[in-house]
Formats: C-alpha cells, sequence, structure tokens
DNA sequence: CTTCGCATGTAATGCGTTACATGATTAC
DNA sequence: GTAATCATGTAACGCATTACATGCGAAG
C-alpha cells in the first residue's frame, strides 16, 4: 500500500467522525488532537486533495444556498481500509521532543541564578496552563460524548498529557529550588 | 540583534565547551542533549559556515600531519554575547510534541483491542529503552564530568528525561490493562 | 458599517532528514 | 586488505508555519 505521511492518516482517521469538510476538520483538531497532533490550514486542504486524487474519499460540493461553498469529503472504502492498514503497522521510531527550555537551561552556566529561575518559573507556568486545558477538554467529553465510541481512546491520550505534564512540573518545583537561595532576597 | 534560529544558537552552546569542529560537535550532541535536541551534519555544516560569515566564530583549519583537516571554529566575544543574549529571551510557546502512538490510540476504535495492546506494548518497551539510556548517561556524567560547572544543568536535562519517561511508562501500563481481558486466554 | 464566524485555498519560507560524495588514517 | 573511525560537505526532498488572498452572511 502507498505510504502517505501522518498527517495526511490524522485527516483520514478525522474524516471517519462526522467532520467532513476542511474547516470542520481544524475544528475538530483544535479542540481534540490539537495537544498532541497540530495541523494547519495549509497542511489540510492541501492533503485533502490528494486524499481525493488518491481516490480515499470522494467529494461533494454543496453550493448550500445562503451559505459559503462547503466540500463535504466522505471516506471510501479504500481510504477506510488505507486507515486501517496504518493503524496495524508499528510505529516508527519515537521522536525526540525539542525543547527550548532544556536547550536553555543545558547552557545555564552563561546565566545568572536570576534568569534561571525565571525561565523555570515561566515554565511551570505554561505546563500548568496546559495542565488546566487538558483538564477542561476531559470533562467537555465526559459531559458531551461519553457514549461515543471513541471517547475512550480520547481519554486516554488526555490521560497521558496530564500525567506527563504534571512529572514535568514537579520538575519545574525541584529544579527551581536549586536556584532560589534559602534565606529571603 | 539580529536572530538565528534555535539549532545555531545550540551550536554557540556547544562551541563554549571544548568540542570546536563538526565532527566533534555531533558527537558532543549524540552523548547529551540527543534526548531532547537532535541535530544532523546536514545542518551543522552550514550553520557553521553561517556562524562564521556573521562574526560568531573564527576557523583556523588545521591540516594535522597525518589526520584529516579539521576545522577548528573559536567563539568570538559577539558570538559569545549573541549567546548570551539569546538565554535571556523568554521562550517562545512550548510546542506540542507530535506523538504517532497517540494518534493512533485516538483512533483505536478501527482496531482490534489485540492491536491496541501490541501498540502499547511496544511503546512502553521503547521509553523503558529511553530510560535507561538517561540512566546510563547520567551516571556516565557522574563519574567523568562530575567537577564540570556545567555537570549540574546537564543533570537537570536528564532528570526532566527521566521523570516524563517514568510517567508515560506509568501511564502505558495503566492503559494496558484496558485492554488486556481479567482471564486468560 | 464593521467585525466576527464560516469557508477555501495558495505561495513563500524555514527547517530538518536523508542520501550522496569524498578521502584520509588506524586497527584488525 | 578491509572495515571502522575521523572528517567535511552538498543536494534533494519532505513537511510545517505563516502570511496572504478572497468572499459570504449575521450580529452588533
Amino acid at each position: 500500500m502507498k505510504p502517505y505521511n501522518d498527517t495526511t492518516y490524522a485527516i483520514l482517521g478525522i474524516l471517519t467522525t462526522n467532520c467532513n469538510s476542511g474547516y470542520a476538520i481544524k475544528q475538530f483538531i483544535d479542540q481534540s488532537l490539537n495537544h498532541f497532533w497540530k495541523i494547519s490550514y495549509g497542511q489540510i486542504y492541501p492533503a485533502l486533495k490528494l486524499i481525493v486524487e488518491e481516490g480515499l474519499a470522494e467529494v461533494k460540493t454543496s453550493s448550500a444556498s445562503g451559505r459559503a461553498d462547503r466540500n463535504e469529503y466522505l471516506l471510501t472504502d479504500k481510504g477506510l481500509n488505507t486507515l486501517k492498514n496504518w493503524l496495524e503497522q508499528p510505529v516508527k521510531q519515537v521522536p525526540v521532543e525539542r525543547n527550548e527550555v532544556l536547550l536553555k537551561l543545558f547552557f545555564g552556566s552563561y546565566q545568572s541564578r536570576e534568569q534561571t529561575s525565571a525561565l523555570l518559573r515561566d515554565y511551570q507556568q505554561k505546563l500548568e496552563i496546559r495542565y488546566d486545558t487538558y483538564t477542561a477538554i476531559e470533562q467537555g467529553i465526559q459531559e458531551h460524548s461519553k457514549e461515543d465510541k471513541d471517547a475512550m481512546y480520547w481519554l486516554l491520550t488526555l490521560d497521558y498529557g496530564k500525567r506527563t505534564t504534571r512529572a514535568a512540573i514537579e520538575w519545574c518545583e525541584e529544579a527551581h529550588k536549586k536556584f532560589t537561595p534559602e534565606e529571603e532576597e
């Protein structure tokens, strides 16, 4: 089977839900897999074009009365099989996440303690915001889509995000101690 | 100050250690910041070229007797200042890490339980190998470079890797339970 | 009458990986 | 002699972000 990139498979996957336009796909991503797979319009529309060319989906342009043109994409059997086939393939090597904070910390000896401390504080704050976002999405799913056959999988990915983020926050707290003097001021 | 990309700053940072050739930089990366900042030769050499053009480092080509040509790069004052200036800048938004495992799990309802189970097992195994690598690097630093002024910072980045990896492993264990039946076979 | 949400798309740019190309020396 | 290590570099390609370009309808 011809291989596509993971972003294309992600879109194929989203097309199995009731999101069937480029715009709807983007909306869906922003509220669900945004935390581990961001996709921009600059990728979505060219990818949809490719998907149709490859016969993985069919498009119906509905110039619905009094609405902007909307292209509806419907997965074909070939598309669904392509998705399932990809799901069966073992994952490639787990990629390393590039982390600017760690990179700066790595060269921390060229910084003042105050700077390092600020770096860690700022990072921790960002992580806490992220954690709260995960919790909010989680509650949203539990309230609105609990019945959905996919809900359990979505919650699992959120749990992953929460656990790793929590671990990072705890690291921030520990690391921070090393750059703040015991005594005040 | 003219902005460069983070990879360029990473190389600038490495030039403060006693690694001063493209080859040596690559070696250094592979044994230290590989876990949060991979860099390939395809980036290193063009970056070094730019660094010299910008006056951030000077190059001395030493055709040492009976050795392949070796370009030694030495950071200039301007180079060091550029590095320090970058260290002072607040970090941009923390990027989301793309995770193929989570992406596949997200569409898990199109997989069999066995497949999902295998996906998680495989991921856990990869994470455990990673964890062990971190531990090994950590021990290496504690044994050989404990006195280095940078050692503490390096150990901190490793601790981050260990904590977040451990959290991910624990998630795998928990998640896996949901896809394995209580009874045997 | 202007801003926001819906809706689709392209082009430029940046960045990274991979494969390719070369060649010396050293250890087995 | 041949494989590994040291050493430098380029070109093609893939992928993602960003900015740009356009236009309708509804709400304020």
